[in-house]
DNA sequence: GCCAACGTTGGC
DNA sequence: GCCAACGTTGGC
């Protein structure tokens, strides 16, 4: 199982979007970058887990785990003309190239992990979201990390175990 | 295949 | 809301 950070800006999608949608389950879609999209498309597997980061927002942090509960299929918003995501030049053969995944809210961070925290504390460097400029907006996250991060979450043990036993 | 112009991201 | 950093586009 890996583990990943997606980016949102809670005004468009929020955490509290995706714990209302049906099944706390939604579609990831409007992802247009490839770097992005390759992540999404060759790496994320079933049930892997995902932390949700808040952008834009002040403060921007990570706010929830989800889960990956279908894998890469084709991204529909690029197909639909009132879609803000709509992407005519992506469609090739009725189908785009862009991807979305499902995923499923499993854990809201009892405390919320702000980027100024991420950035302070030991074990933290290598991630690119604290990396000024970066705007990569599904970034891979290491178990060490993912760890450390539910830890100052407030969800003790919680890495790589159980997500009904946090 | 270069690179200037353009649009977007995202911290501040 | 600003604007620096970044990714994409398209003329050449």
């Amino acid at each position: 199982m890996s583990f990943w950070l997606m980016k949102t800006e809670p005004d468009v999608f929020s955490w509290s979007d995706l714990e209302r949608s049906p099944n706390s389950t939604a579609s990831w879609d409007g992802v247009r970058n490839y770097q992005a999209r390759n992540f999404m498309r060759d790496e994320f597997k079933l049930n892997d887990l995902v932390f949700i980061y808040h952008s834009r927002v002040e403060p921007p942090a990570i706010v929830g785990i989800a889960q990956v509960v279908r894998e890469a299929y084709p991204d529909l918003s690029a197909l639909d003309p009132n879609s803000k995501y709509s992407d005519e030049k992506s469609i090739r053969d009725g189908v785009s190239r862009w991807v979305m995944v499902d995923v499923k809210a499993v854990a809201r961070l009892p405390k919320e992990v702000s980027l100024s925290q991420l950035r302070e504390t030991v074990g933290l460097e290598q991630m690119l979201v604290t990396r000024p400029g970066q705007r990569l907006s599904v970034q891979p996250v290491r178990p060490s990390e993912w760890a450390i991060i539910c830890h100052m979450g407030g969800l003790g043990e919680y890495p790589g175990g159980n997500p009904a036993h946090p």
